[in-house]
Parts: structure tokens; C-alpha cells; sequence
RNA sequence: GGCGACAUGGCCGAGUGGCUAGGCAGAGGUCUGCAAAACCUCGUACGGCGGUUCGAGUCCGCCUGUCGCCUCCA
């Protein structure tokens, strides 16, 4: 494609991108709720998300990129009856809630840097932010499509005829066969909390016009991506499940309070799925970031790096579900290992030889056609393995192309700046003062093994090219002569 | 029950109606003291049944199966 399209899930269409203001693109994307580690599920989501604004900065839009952060107001069970998720962390912990959220908040960005996943420009904080949720409500209740029953505050759904524009749903179906049987003191079942009354007992609650209480969950997301983006903007992002109820609340309260479109695109992600049942935290069955990285859980053998996992996740593309396994992992992990090695050669290129030059433009058409159709990922590997494969092929032989300096720097920037992988990966994580030392120590190893090698004596050789690749260096010879690399 | 997805070769996973996706694994070969790496060659897959079409994995219908949402959830 020429030009950028995006399925947007309003229309359940692949749209073109056309941004509200000329260069700019505003995007907000869910947040998580921070009461427990990130698992394999919020990655696909994030590095998804990552992914989408490294290219559009790519492409040289300015990104405003807004993820809150949701450290109130998620219950655990029925949006009635339940128990805000954060206080009951902060009892199973013996924390203050804002411990809790402080510390999964840290853990958050902490695995989300390892995955290369860039900060967002704004991570506001639900709590940070009870001012301009109230405002919005109180909005919404002078406008009639609020009301207050015993300090509680509800959207009543039937005030919107909009509502259910996302998730294709309405409003008398959903009545009959579902468990939503809390009636409560709504009027309407469908209806949904704007504020929620605390008793002493809840540890998070601040004053409002409705007496003590806090924000309901999707209130949030309405209030802090308006102060950010204004009332109309581009793209909003989440994870699938969140189609409805969340974002279609979010939705019926933005709209209603603003009296104008919401959010242009609307982008969700698909599910990380294990066994074939979905990834999540409630279900017991998620894999934390952490345990891959250290290999610390039942269901996986060994630890897995980052960069890998991002590697698998970007191999399928974010509408798509992604199955986990660890032999899946596996081949990710080899594909990786030998993209970097092709991109290693193409960085140790010399000076140009009489070769003809490699198709540049071509290449880059390429890859950005299949990123403009709604960010294929894997589509945009499979170019790169397609075009850099021969290139490598001919930079072995001796047939290093005239434009060679800027194939390189385009191909590094755009593995690196768009898809996050960073090419000298190992390379820039080690210590450079001990791999220099192993550097010499390795050159003095190597050329003793050269003279066994030169005198046959061969059972030398392989001891020492075995000892080492036990260590995890493994010794390659060539026409001129020994190299190492580590794995 | 309502709404919505998906079913692709050993595995993962793209796919705009007609030409090889790609990765991993596997087989054979070249090179090499051996190995590794690299390079060359090799796979005619699209759940089932109909239909549209000159031509369908790709469009339509039905069936079967799996999954998601309808309750917190990336």
C-alpha cells in the first residue's frame, strides 16, 4: 500500500490514516492496572502499540503517545459488588494501595524496557486526576445522562442513542442470557458507574459532590485522554477485550460531555492465548515478563530473552491472536539469532567493490507497503529476510555494492527505530571494559589453537573448541582464519 | 442466548482472485582435518460440502470445530 491504512474497529474496516492535524498524531492506549506483575499478554499489547508510533514516527508524524496508568477503581468482580483490585492486593501485602501501585507501576516499565517498548510521552495516573473526573461527571449529570442514587453516580446508557456503536451491541439484548444481574439501585442494568461510594473501610476514596466515594473504571480514561489530546483525536488502542464495556464507555461519556466525535480509529489488539484459552491475569494461567526473562515458572523450561520475545510477538501480526509455546519461542529465537547475523554482515561490509547497486528504493517500498497495511510486522521480517538474505550472500563473495553505506544506515534505523530490535544487542549490554579483556584473552586462545591446528594436532584443537563452547563461545574457522561469537 | 473472530504444509505464521510469503525444523549437496557458519537444491498446504468465476486459500451460502466479548482483564 502508498499509502498508511488502518482497521479501525468503528467501521471494521482497513481506513487510511488521515490525521486530524497535519503531522501530528494523537493516540492514546490503555494502560495497565497496576496491581500485579505484566504478563506475556500486556507485551503483545504494548509492543504492538510500540510499534505503531515508532512507525508513524518513521514516517515523520509528531506523536503525542498517552497511556494512563489505572491505580484505582478496577473491581474485582461485578462492577457492583466487587472489591476495588488494588485495595486487595494492599491486604494480601499488608501495603498502602499507593505502595502497591508504585511498585507494579516500576515493575511495569521496567519489563516494558527491557522489551525495548518506549516510554509513552504521558503515563498519567488515574489518581492523579480525581479533580477533572469529577468535572466530567458533573457535567454529564447536568446534561441528563447521569444521575445520583445514594451517593452512587451512573451513565444511563439509555440517554445515548449512540450507545453500543463499537461493539455492535444493543442495549435490549443484552438484557436477557447474561450473568449482569446487579440490578442495584440502577435504573437500567446496562448502566454503568461514574463514581462509586466508600464506606470507612475503603482505604481509596476522596471528597466529591456525591459525599466520600472514587471514580468508576472507564471515567478515567475520558477525563485524562481529554486533557491531553482534546476532545476529538486519532487513535485510541487496547487489547481486544476491552472493546466493550470499556471503550464504549468511554465512548457514550466523552461524547456526551463534549457533544462531538471522540476518537477518529479506533485500533485493538488481539490476545496472547495459551493452549488456545486467552492469556489473563484472572485466569491464573499468565506468564509474568519476569519469569520468561528468568525462566522461573512451571510451564517453561528454561529463561527467555527479551528481545526474542519481541521477536515472536512482532512474527504475527497484532490482530491476530498469538499462540504461545516454547517451541515456538524456539524458532523465533533461532530466526532472530540469524536476522542479527545477516545485519552483523551487512554491517562488516568493506569498501565497495565494481558491484552493481542493490535495490534501495525498491527494498524500502517495499517494507513500507506492508507496514502501511495496517502495520503488518510479520510481512515487513519476511522482506527483511527476503532482500538482505541475497545480500549478505553477495557481501560474502566479495560483492559489495557502490550504495552500500546507505543500505546499511537505512536498514539499521529501521530494525532498530522501527521494529525496536536492537541490532548490536549483546554487544551494547555487555561490560566494555571485560569484553575487551575477553577479546584479548580469546585472540591469544584462538592462536594457540592455531598452532595445534597447523601441527594436526587436532585433539588439542577440539578441547579447546569444545571447553569454550561449553562456556558459551563458540569458535568458528574460516578461510582467514578463527572467529568467536557469543551466544 | 446475543455480538464478533478464526480454521493454511512437521511447527509458528503472512496472504490485495491468477505468478515462490517468511521463519523454524527436516533431507541432499558445496566448503572444511572434523565441526560450526555460509552458500546451493528440495515441500505444490490452505477444515468439510456446495456456489459465483475462464480461474478461489482469497468472494457467497451452509455445515463442523476452536476462540474472544457480553463480569475485572492488554
Amino acid at each position: 500500500m502508498e499509502k498508511l491504512h488502518v482497521f479501525n474497529t468503528l467501521s471494521r474496516k482497513k481506513e487510511e490514516f488521515i490525521p486530524l492535524k497535519e503531522g501530528f498524531v494523537g493516540m492514546y492506549v490503555c494502560g495497565p492496572t497496576v496491581y500485579g506483575d505484566a504478563h506475556l499478554g500486556h507485551a503483545k499489547s504494548y509492543v504492538s502499540f510500540d510499534v505503531i508510533v515508532r512507525y508513524f514516527r518513521y514516517l515523520g508524524y509528531k506523536v503525542r503517545y498517552v497511556q494512563n496508568i489505572t491505580d484505582v477503581g478496577h473491581l474485582t468482580d461485578d462492577a457492583d459488588s466487587g472489591e476495588d483490585k488494588l485495595q486487595k492486593q494492599s491486604r494480601l501485602e499488608r501495603k498502602d494501595p499507593m505502595e502497591i501501585a508504585e511498585h507494579y507501576t516500576y515493575t511495569y516499565f521496567r519489563d516494558m524496557d527491557a522489551l525495548h517498548v518506549l516510554r509513552p510521552d504521558i503515563s498519567p495516573r488515574a489518581t492523579g486526576h480525581i479533580p477533572e473526573q469529577i468535572a466530567m461527571i458533573e457535567e454529564l449529570i447536568k446534561k441528563g445522562h447521569a444521575y445520583e442514587v445514594n451517593g452512587n453516580v451512573y451513565f444511563d446508557v439509555n440517554s445515548d442513542s449512540d450507545y453500543g456503536k463499537l461493539s455492535g451491541r444493543k442495549l435490549d439484548e443484552a438484557e436477557s442470557g447474561t450473568r449482569v444481574n446487579t440490578a442495584g439501585d440502577k435504573r437500567n442494568a446496562a448502566d454503568f458507574a461514574l463514581w462509586k461510594r466508600a464506606d470507612e473501610s475503603h482505604l481509596m476514596q476522596w471528597p466529591s459532590p456525591w459525599g466520600p466515594g472514587y471514580p468508576g473504571w472507564h471515567i478515567e480514561c475520558s477525563a485524562m485522554s481529554n486533557k491531553y489530546l482534546g476532545k476529538t483525536f486519532d487513535i485510541h488502542g487496547g487489547g481486544l477485550e476491552n472493546q466493550f464495556p470499556h471503550h464504549e464507555c468511554e465512548i457514550a461519556q466523552s461524547e456526551c460531555v463534549h457533544d462531538t466525535e471522540f476518537v477518529k480509529y479506533w485500533l485493538h489488539n488481539n490476545m496472547v492465548t495459551l493452549n488456545g484459552q486467552k492469556m489473563g491475569k484472572s485466569l491464573g494461567n499468565a506468564i509474568s515478563l519476569q519469569q520468561f526473562f528468568t525462566g522461573d515458572h512451571p510451564l517453561l523450561t528454561r529463561s527467555w530473552k527479551p528481545q526474542v520475545i519481541r521477536f515472536f510477538l512482532l512474527q504475527s501480526h497484532y490482530r491476530s491472536t498469538t499462540d504461545f509455546s516454547e517451541t515456538a519461542l524456539e524458532a523465533a529465537e533461532t530466526g532472530l539469532k540469524n536476522l542479527m547475523s545477516i545485519l552483523e554482515s551487512i554491517a562488516q561490509a568493506g569498501t565497495p567493490t565494481a558491484a552493481a547497486p542493490f535495490n534501495l528504493e525498491g527494498f524500502k517500498k517495499t517494507l513500507e507497503s506492508r507496514m502501511n497495511d495496517d502495520f503488518n510486522t510479520a510481512m515487513a521480517l519476511a522482506v527483511l529476510f527476503e532482500n538482505l538474505k541475497p545480500l549478505r550472500a553477495g557481501i560474502l563473495k566479495g560483492d559489495i555494492p557502490e550504495n552500500i553505506a546507505e543500505v546499511q544506515s537505512f536498514v539499521f534505523r529501521f530494525v532498530d527505530e522501527v521494529l525496536g530490535l536492537s541490532v548490536s544487542g549483546q554487544a551494547a549490554n555487555a561490560d566494555n571494559d571485560a569484553a575487551e579483556k575477553l577479546d584479548h584473552a580469546l585472540k591469544l586462545i584462538i592462536e594457540l589453537r592455531a598452532n595445534a591446528r597447523s601441527s594436526k594436532d587436532w585433539s588439542t584443537a577440539d578441547l579447546i573448541r569444545d571447553t569454550l563452547a561449553q562456556a558459551g563461545i563458540r569458535i568458528e574457522d574460516g578461510p582467514n582464519g578463527s572467529t568467536y561469537k557469543l551466544d
